[in-house]
DNA sequence: AATGAATGAGTATTCATTCAT
DNA sequence: TATGAATGAATACTCATTCAT
């Protein structure tokens, strides 16, 4: 037996976990990096630190990512990829008034998207469009097209029913979903640092929010 | 003209170097670290290119701040100072109904602060948080604590008056002033990236928002 | 032979780079940084010219040892190991007079410590204790504690045995050791300078101050 | 009284400090120079640390001064120029032993000189030699030469008179002023870190030392 | 595929020196 | 003369990226 053989035979015992799962890598990669990035920014965010977590040398990071910033773009878009097309196909078959269609929609949107940590990137999106405003340009088309049509469908519901008034779609939709995007972006940046006295309870606060715009799209009584 | 000529005539405009101005030198710097802070965050950010925005070297740059640690933060204070209890003292004198005074609230922060450069700054905070958890409670017991208290007092007026229904303030609140936050984030992130096709106009926006607010705090009308 | 040939044998011969001897390196590095110290002080020697002598990159410097101050640090105690407790061991076979003992340990000395480059370190200390007054504490307790011990010990023999006159030990063991500290710094500071003329033979000149310091020390001859 | 003269006018009476000595300001220079340079070393002393030392702007030292390599060069000429040729007279006139003599000349040599602010160029010169190797040959030539040779003639005269063994004059000279160098280094370097508990009193170690010596040299006493 | 030693371009910061006032 | 604001060359240190093994 050749000696170079006994000398990768070494390495080859004592090192079970590395030989398998090789199609995991990319993903829990992309996960520590998802962790990193969200927590510390891009570019406190060290390639090695993210090797680490992830259990891999640096050199096995740029194995699958050719540069820092591929591995920034691949999160994002993994990310993005899982946050579409959810919740859309469950309002279709919803059947009650639109006021309670409308709160629905944005509780499954918190439970389902917001309390992840994959909210984290859109914190990642707005605080680093400018370096990136290719991805800017994707999570806009990605989500916030898609999310808009989805409230706009849900407002045109209840206008075309008679329920709400005959409001301005276009900033209508953005009043709904401003405060969900606030509420990531506090979850993100200064929730953690200032939490105590301060606290803002997610579900109490779209509850409240929903609440207030039901009922300032609700037609008003006759009497 | 002889060439000689013309190669003399553009530093002689060009060059009013070595000017004494140090009153005016942490403004300036200020300023441009504000812009480029705000255009490209902090890590991205080079010292030298703010020192050359300001049309001084990099080393006045650190004649002036010790650090680009201490630049960033001056930049916060320096800008945040000016936000701090304005608009308060205008709403003391307000005589109308609660309704409007809110009204009036949101679109005097956008035209005073919003739309300023200086509501770069909380995109800043928000984006940089983690990095400098100091800056973020600054800001948090400086400006988020004093603005939620200006509108906990007005919406506590409408409650007090009869006009407004008896909510929960503390989420009342934090309903009115995200989408306002949402703004500011928007015009510093996607904005500039994505503006086409997508545009929203803050007026538009808030009128949007304060009349669904005002709608779904008013007290029922009674028949 | 073409050009292109000649040109690409260059770096044929000349680089071997990128090899792998984690082992040697920190050795390599303190050995190339122990030169360029001694030979223009701490803050004359640039960081890449340690690198660039132990033939690495600057980064690779920075990979074993994380300042130049701890580089520093590093070679100071490398080399003052090796000079703790050497000798003492000798002496404790020495059977013969104390006053060959006494010129035999600073014998001794001289070939194992202060000619060797070694004893650049001594001159390293004394020159930038004020920079580094931890170094020059590790170096008072490392080296001249145990030094001063080693001698005390030989004056005591000898005043026990009756050979030396009961003298002061405190200032007779300084006024032992001083000249060959001496002799250090001379090496290390005039000597390479002006040599031509004034030369100093370390070997004599510890032969005549032994002599005289024996001397000094032995009782007078009763008659 | 054109406006020009106004403004002058001004500095005038604000400064009453400024005016006076004119010719003053070198030698201020020099002694905050001398000050900070024995303290911090060559490197470690900013040139506008001096400045303020001494009392003026920073522009004011360049003024003098051509550079921080000419300052430090003007500081060690001037410190050297006090040492040379002091002593030399005082001895001729000495009348009694050689040993005395000897003794006498060490105890002077710290009284005036190791005993200063002044020797600290003493560790100057030895610790920056390799980086101003002129101001090393400059310093070796203007006091070690000349005190080597006031020693030569003092251990002459001992001989001559029969006082003195016949010893090795080249060597024993080195002999007799290794302990002063060594005392001067001592004091300027390791003293200050470490001084409790290994406190070295110049006058003891110089008697001490002296009278090893000079027993040393003494021709043994016949019986 | 995986490793981690090695690299070197890039950046914040210092400080001797200049010069307009 | 004196000042001190301004300069920019110099340097320690970082970290994404490469590559021999």
């Amino acid at each position: 037996m050749p000696l170079s053989k006994l000398i990768n035979a070494i390495p080859a015992c004592a090192a079970p976990r590395r030989e398998r799962r090789k199609e995991a890598r990319p993903g829990e990669l992309l996960e520590a990096a998802l962790d990193l990035f969200v927590e510390k920014g891009y570019a406190a965010t060290r390639a090695e630190e993210v090797a680490v977590r992830a259990g891999v040398s640096k050199g096995t990071l740029f194995l699958y990512f050719p540069s820092k910033e591929e591995l920034f773009k691949a999160v994002v878009r993994e990310n993005l990829a899982r946050t579409v097309t959810e919740g859309a196909s469950e309002l279709a078959s919803f059947a009650g008034p639109t006021g309670e269609m409308l709160t629905h929609l944005m509780q499954q949107w918190w439970a389902r998207y917001g309390a992840t940590k994959a909210s984290g990137i859109s914190k990642l999106i707005i605080s680093e469009a400018s370096n990136f405003p290719e991805l800017a340009r994707f999570y806009h088309d990605e989500v916030v097209t898609p999310g808009t049509e989805l409230v706009r469908r849900v407002l045109q519901r209840g206008i075309d029913r008679g329920e709400f008034r005959d409001v301005d779609l276009h900033y209508t939709i953005h009043a709904v979903m401003a405060p969900l995007i606030f509420l990531v972006m506090w979850k993100h940046s200064l929730a953690p640092c200032c939490g105590a006295g301060n606290t803002i309870d997610p579900e109490k606060f779209i509850a409240q929010h929903a609440d207030l715009m039901v009922r300032g799209l609700l037609k008003e009584k006759q009497p």
